[in-house]
RNA sequence: GGGCAGUUACCCAAGUGGCCAAAGGGGGCUGACUGUAAAUCAGCUGGCGGACGCCUUCGGAGGUUCGAAUCCUUCACUGCCCA
């Protein structure tokens, strides 16, 4: 791949938000390989994770696709656990203040975070860092001389500080350390490139190579990714609003939610979670425009992509015939979860012991709302006894086997 | 340290003694329509009992009252202003 070529996959998807940033960026980033090259040496990645989750979904792993893109071209990567300044909590991309968690949270997080990472990274070319290695040692003195780089008013031109301070909402000291901290990492790696979501633009184009450069180092070069949006297509993927596509779920659940997503979110997702090269997500977006390819059929086709990255070809071939048989033909799933009848049992209380519905209101209101089926005859009263064994249907997706 | 305001269901937000399981919006769910969606339309959205009903909920605890989300006391948390 020559420069040009690297240099246009390592951009795909960013977004700076200021096209002067953005050309700045790729012209280091174009410079800082050149050099390279030219020393003979590889360049360092680094991107920080906050192990307060500990079942990622595709949307972190947008920076991860971003790293092994790196890792492809022959580039080193850290994998950066942020140990110590998950003790804060990242501030940037909320408007709330998070929760402190424990140093034993934190590290057990991490193991089945960097686990989940490694079905996106190459294990080979990764070092996994942790940054209480460096920051646990910081002084107060060396905090201050740190904190001297900043004016509270540039914090707080930051969107999420801006909307708490605006809204009368508590915004904490402590929650500008962050910024600094991860400044510091970047230092102490002495990164060559950090990658991280929007939501970090601050942290690594401000803050870190601001403390790079005041500590003679060489200032990192910022690939900031833009955001994926969930499966509404509008908002951030995220685990609490429920738009998220679990990493550790099955192919079929992960087919079908990338299915779901709108036609206008196709584009990001193409630039962001699947292995295409530029020319292929450029080609992709005009067939669409063009017509040449239906929008149903681009979706299986990045469906199909999205999924098999993450599982075999075998398993996505598999997923995308469930899909078909289950949504386009109108039929049931082969696997589904089996429930053993006793007798006497009302429809009302197999919905409820199977799991398929919360209460008995709620299944009452399925019932009422015609979307409980028994091998498609619709149910219509909710205390009669089940009569028959068959596949009991709650809504489009939820299948219970009665045996 | 002092003064004032606030804390309502998944989220935002009304309600200021009975008509409140609690307006409205968002989200979610179900149905119709579809290309799988989106958009649109309709309905549902605390729990338990077939409906009339009962139970739990409005930051925590206690109290006043026939009756409280609404009044009082106190505790916790937050914001604003003053020092």
């Amino acid at each position: 791949m020559n420069l040009n070529e690297q240099v246009e996959l390592l951009m795909q998807g960013t977004e700076y938000g200021d096209e002067g940033l953005h050309r700045t960026m790729e012209t280091e980033l174009r410079q800082r390989l050149v050099d390279a090259e030219k020393e003979g040496r590889k360049l360092r990645i680094y991107c920080g994770y906050d192990p307060r989750t500990a079942d990622l979904h595709i949307g972190h792993t947008v920076t991860m696709r971003k790293l092994r893109q790196f890792q492809d071209l022959g580039h080193d990567v850290v994998f950066l656990i942020g140990t110590y300044t998950s003790l804060i909590g990242d501030p940037s991309d909320k408007d709330k203040l998070r929760p402190l968690l424990t140093p034993e949270q934190t590290m057990e997080n991490a193991r089945t975070y960097a686990e989940q990472a490694f079905r996106v990274l190459d294990k080979s070319k990764t070092t996994i860092r942790y940054n209480h290695e460096w920051l646990q040692d910081l002084k107060f003195a060396d905090l201050i001389k740190l904190g001297s780089n900043f004016t509270i008013q540039q914090f707080l031109t930051r969107e999420a500080f801006r909307k708490r301070w605006d809204g009368d909402d508590p915004v904490y000291l402590h929650e500008f350390f962050y910024a600094i901290m991860q400044g510091y990492d970047a230092f102490a790696l002495r990164t060559d490139v950090q990658v991280g979501g929007t939501d970090q633009l601050f942290n690594i184009v401000t803050a870190a190579r601001k403390i790079m450069t005041s500590l003679d180092a060489r200032p990192n070069i910022g690939i900031i990714m833009s955001i994926l949006p969930g499966t509404d297509g509008v908002v951030k993927m995220s685990k609490s609003l429920g738009n998220h596509i679990p990493l550790n779920s099955t192919p079929e659940d992960m087919y079908g939610k990338v299915m779901s997503i709108p036609d206008a979110a196709m584009g990001q997702y193409a630039r962001l979670v699947t292995r295409w090269m530029p020319a292929d997500v450029a080609s992709f977006e005009s067939d669409l425009k063009s017509g040449a390819l239906h929008p149903r059929d681009a979706k299986m086709k990045l469906a199909y992509e999205v999924t098999s990255t993450y599982y075999s070809a075998a398993e996505a071939d598999l997923a995308q015939a469930a899909f078909v048989r289950l949504f386009q033909q109108g039929g049931i799933p082969q696997e589904m979860p089996e429930y053993k009848l006793s007798d006497g049992q009302t429809i009302l209380d197999v919905l409820l012991t199977a799991g398929l519905v919360p209460s008995k209101n709620e299944g009452r209101r399925m019932i009422d709302q015609k979307g409980v089926r028994l091998d498609g005859e619709l149910l219509e009263k909710a205390d009669t006894v089940i009569s028959h064994p068959g596949v009991l249907q709650v809504g489009k997706r939820r299948f219970v086997r009665l045996v």
